[in-house]
DNA sequence: TACACATGTGTAACCGATAACACAATGCGT
DNA sequence: ACGCATTGTGTTATCGGTTACACATGTGTA
């Protein structure tokens, strides 16, 4: 560990500015002392100090993720995405997550900072407070992209899929399979996927039940509790539309506690697709996010800002898919005239 | 990015060296001084460079993770506790991802290196030149933990859960359940959790049959066409025992999708007790690892090798527990006498 | 009074790779 | 022959926080 390019330098016969540009690739190194640096880097086992290159540099060859919850099956294959991508462009990843707390995200970001993180990828939520921070990072010159996170004067690069599209196609689906009463577990009111569900229902003339719609928590515990308030409801919803399939997973689960077979008497929709969508019980109607993709242009987009110089904040909007798996089916009244409640067991 | 603490000396009228002593604790500093250089520090939103600090101390407040595959919820789980524990000391942690390649492994290790990590958490798998790799390190004087990756000549600090007697219990539980046909899907013969499983086979006296036990893949995949495998055996086993909760789930939904009733004709039993286990359908019976409980003593260990000088390798274990849920239930044909493989459907 | 000792602070060398700079030595076109 | 670009190399200031060192104060004890 304390072999120095110095050390390097002495045994090939060379200075320490020949071992630098032989490191770097900048300037000229000439066939024979490339030779003899090589050697003497791999005799001497020499591992450049990243903390003096960066020092002198600043530029780390990290790049940061802020995320709320690495659990969440969504955000590890982004995670995962993001990683195999960066590696491909010679960067690492520092993961740092905020358990979906403002103020955590905020020092994940400091914590990032002060590792000197050449960009930064952060994931929803944010707090008026965090995107004021970000949009200072970015405009000091750190690319700074947010993944699914919207603000309003858009003061960084957005990388999103079209979740508004998304929510609709999803909620149109359900209203073909003959659904009038298709509840909704979500974020806020304000987020895409409401607009979507919100929009196919008017399209559809269903009325906009608010005891219907469960904004605020999400995730495996959320899912779970909405269906059981859903349930107990007098007219219990036909098919619920979750924000994503952790949470939708969870209210298969729920429903099959209860008693509520999917797909005849329930019909449920995700948004994501991760792997256990798949082979869920039954399988998980979702809808497709390209996280790939995702991860893939993330990356683009920072290692282009870095060499390119840094332009207006853009946004970047990918398409989303509809996959139809067994947890969808018919209404259970379709074809009859009656919208009676009627129900057997 | 250019806020120094020369900066912040001058705007709270000190010199730098009290700055430095007031952000590392070490020496004397003054309340008056204290005050000032705090403030200054909020107000130029002064975060200090690690690259400059790893210079010169070099510690870089990061620990490296090198790991197999982030999407495994219990990979997910462990560097969720990881992360958490290691904020409370003030690390950071640095995840590399190997996709179960030993070559990308040593990859792994050596971008790790490269940024200065203060210590390494290591997940299997592990090739014989991973293992040797880690061990020079260590013995350069680098704390490395190996989680649950056994090593003969023990060369670093392994920690692990007791994989073999929590197999033991499961297989017992199996047996006392009056499961005679109990099948095995895991990652080589020479595991504890396969150890487990042939002694408990064996004081129940029940044989060993070839064509139960799956070694090689796990996962998703693994589990999906095993169970598809087992499924077509002459002998239909009436349990399986899954290397991880992963696997398990993915048992369950292949036998679902058989129309092999769970645990009716089928038990199950996992390992790791993810959060999706509890809530699965049916709920699965599995091996609890406390993975909080490692993700702290990993850390504490790392740090503790950190100040005190290194010992020896040493081998921490942590018992694990069964619990038991919906996925497991009497054998089809308990309570019998006849060992006929008769079933219905 | 004196002397040890705790408390508080400024100064400057230092960590190790980088890159600007100066300076060779060569080849090539005119 | 001359100018000029290309190739190749050594020297050295630099990045910014840390820490050894020198040097001040105050306070308690012999």
């Amino acid at each position: 560990m304390s072999v120095t390019a110095y050390d390097v330098a002495k045994r090939a016969g060379v200075s320490v500015g020949t071992v630098s540009r032989f490191l770097t690739g900048h300037g000229y190194v000439g066939k024979d002392s490339r030779q003899r640096i090589a050697d003497a880097i791999t005799q001497l086992g020499f591992v450049p100090s990243r903390a003096a290159a960066s020092l002198r540099t600043k530029k780390t060859g990290l790049i940061g993720f802020v995320v709320s919850d690495l659990r969440n099956p969504f955000t590890a294959v982004l995670a995962t995405a993001l990683q195999e991508r960066s590696r491909e462009h010679g960067f690492g990843v520092f993961i740092a997550h905020t358990m979906g707390s403002p103020d955590r995200a905020i020092a994940a970001v400091d914590l990032l900072r002060g590792h000197g993180v050449d960009g930064l990828v952060v994931t929803p939520p944010a707090s008026p407070a965090l995107v004021e921070q970000l949009a200072e990072l970015r405009q000091s010159g750190m690319p700074v992209i947010g993944l699914g996170l919207r603000t309003d004067p858009l003061s960084f690069d957005l990388l999103t899929v079209d979740t508004r599209s998304g929510a609709r196609a999803a909620t149109d689906h359900l209203v073909g399979l003959g659904h009038e009463r298709i509840a909704f577990i979500g974020t806020s009111r304000s987020s895409g996927r409401y607009q979507g569900y919100r929009a196919a229902l008017k399209a559809a003339g269903l009325p906009l039940q608010r005891e219907r719609v469960q904004v605020g928590a999400v995730g495996p515990d959320a899912g779970w509790n909405a269906t059981t308030r859903f349930a107990a409801l007098p007219d219990r919803p036909t098919a619920i539309f979750a924000f994503d399939d952790a949470t939708a997973l969870s209210v298969l689960q729920r429903a099959h506690a209860l008693d509520w077979p999917v797909p005849k008497a329930l019909s449920v929709v995700g948004f994501d697709d991760v792997d256990l969508a798949r082979r869920s019980v039954p399988p998980l109607t979702t809808v497709v996010q390209p996280t790939d993709e995702l991860g893939r242009i993330a990356v683009a987009e920072i290692v282009r800002q870095l060499t390119d110089s840094l332009a207006e904040p853009a946004v970047i909007t990918l398409p989303t898919e509809l996959v139809v798996r067994g947890s969808t089916g018919p209404a259970p009244n379709a074809g009859s005239a009656a919208k009676g409640t009627r129900r057997k067991s």
